[in-house]
DNA sequence: GCGGGACGTCGAAGGGGTTCAAGGCGATCT
DNA sequence: AGATCGCCTTGAACCCCTTCGACGTCCCGC
């Protein structure tokens, strides 16, 4: 797969270096692109951080001063409005970067829904890498591309779909993160709640329930334990997602 | 009123400096950091063009082959559903860029409101500018982060607020965006139909149309002629898009 | 075991926005 | 001037999703 994958000999005792083979951002994320000496830099400026289910990477309003990334683990980001709604702007899995923005704070909190581990450098830093790595730049507007792109799709999903429609996206677009990060499981981790979900997909974590509840009862998914679930009709859902889907 | 307006549509012209001297992208868009020389370099390289109301820029799925700069006109970025439903994800003014994709081929249609003049890059020579010029990449960056801020921001518009609250929020929006070009002027161009609206808040023309009407009865706003607003009561629009208001 | 809290499910009622329908207004063309 | 068309407005009925309430389940701490 990556050629990258395989220990080097001189990196072996550097212990952030073996942190980087296992890292998502390799496969998918931001040091995809990069060679052995450049990672190796990275490894050296980054810190590598451990943080528990539930706890905020960063809040909305924080000075903007670190950029992450996911090593492992799932992460909401959320925006609080002033009447007390929130609405969820997307989920991070490993590999993906959090937190990089030009503005003087994060627009949004960063909430961990697992266990994770996190890459974290100082924006001097990475402005640094940045300057000394073209190749990085490029990677990050590529990423930066791909996420608006991502965000305008689920700005379609909110503003126009049906419940059952917008629930059904949601779970085709966990298959499609999941593959993205290399990982055709028949079985997905579901770690967000109904709602998570719900705040995701502008609607009530009832209506979440109810819509799961119906995709069951057609035998469209299973949800083997707690935060888990099989997608048993692919193409139905699919279809239900586009709206293509007439017959209910 | 348009200097280039020729009979033929798809009118070309490649007159260096001085068409950058007057482009949007000057104040608040790409070309903003550039030097003279740089400057005379890339328009060396663009072609521009002037293109009526109504017309396609492209097509979501065209091959994502140029890139464009608005240098004035308002455009709108949508994309359809296969049930035929629109979503519009953005407006797009002077300076702004439209068309950067890493895709294969763009993934939305990008139509003009107005009659306008855009300064057109085809990716190679793009892709070569931004290898040349590390500011010009950087600023690239920066751009795409600022709009997928914008778009998160929409996002919440849509899935959480109210009609009248959306309605409210974009008027602002169209505040900000005046402002952002250097025009703080009592009176608003907005080109979009109630239609357009609607189809970026998630809408029918109705609710817009009614909560328009709404505001105008309130003395919030006024709308002298076709397509042109005046915000009277900018603090109660406010409160109203972040759904501070009881009193209605 | 038992209590408590977080999370999920379900039913009933209500409402905000949609849908459907009709008409008005201004611009353009003949 | 009259006709046509696109856009906007307004009304009335409907409906999908929300709201509210109740209950079930699982998990964890005591």
């Amino acid at each position: 797969m990556n050629p990258f994958d395989v220990p080097h000999p001189t990196h072996e005792a550097n212990a952030a270096g073996q942190v980087c083979d296992r890292c998502g951002s390799r496969v998918a994320g931001l040091c995809q692109p990069l060679d052995a000496a450049a990672l190796d830099e990275i490894s050296s400026e980054a810190n590598q951080m451990v943080l528990p289910a539930h706890s905020a990477v960063f809040r909305e309003g924080d000075p903007a001063g670190r950029v992450f990334t996911l090593i492992d683990g799932v992460a909401k980001l959320t925006r609080l409005l002033p009447d007390g709604k929130q609405q969820v702007v997307g989920f991070r899995f490993a590999g993906d970067v959090i937190g990089y923005t030009t503005l003087k704070s994060y627009p949004f909190d960063a909430e961990l829904l697992t266990d994770a581990r996190l890459c974290r450098l100082d924006r001097p830093q990475l402005d640094g890498l940045l300057r000394r790595y073209p190749k990085l730049e490029r990677r990050m507007l590529d990423l930066c591309v791909q996420e608006l792109t991502a965000t305008q799709e689920q700005l379609v999903t909110v503003g126009r779909r049906s419940a059952e429609a917008r629930v059904a996206a949601f779970l085709i677009s966990l298959v499609d993160a999941s593959r993205r990060r290399g990982e055709p499981r028949q079985v997905l981790e579901m770690p967000m709640t109904r709602a998570d979900i719900a705040d995701f997909l502008g609607l009530t974590l009832e209506t979440v329930s109810r819509s799961l509840t119906a995709f069951r009862k057609r035998g469209w998914i299973r949800e083997p334990v707690h935060h888990r679930v099989e997608l048993l009709n692919v193409p139905a859902i699919t279809a239900m997602a586009e709206g293509t889907n007439d017959s209910f």
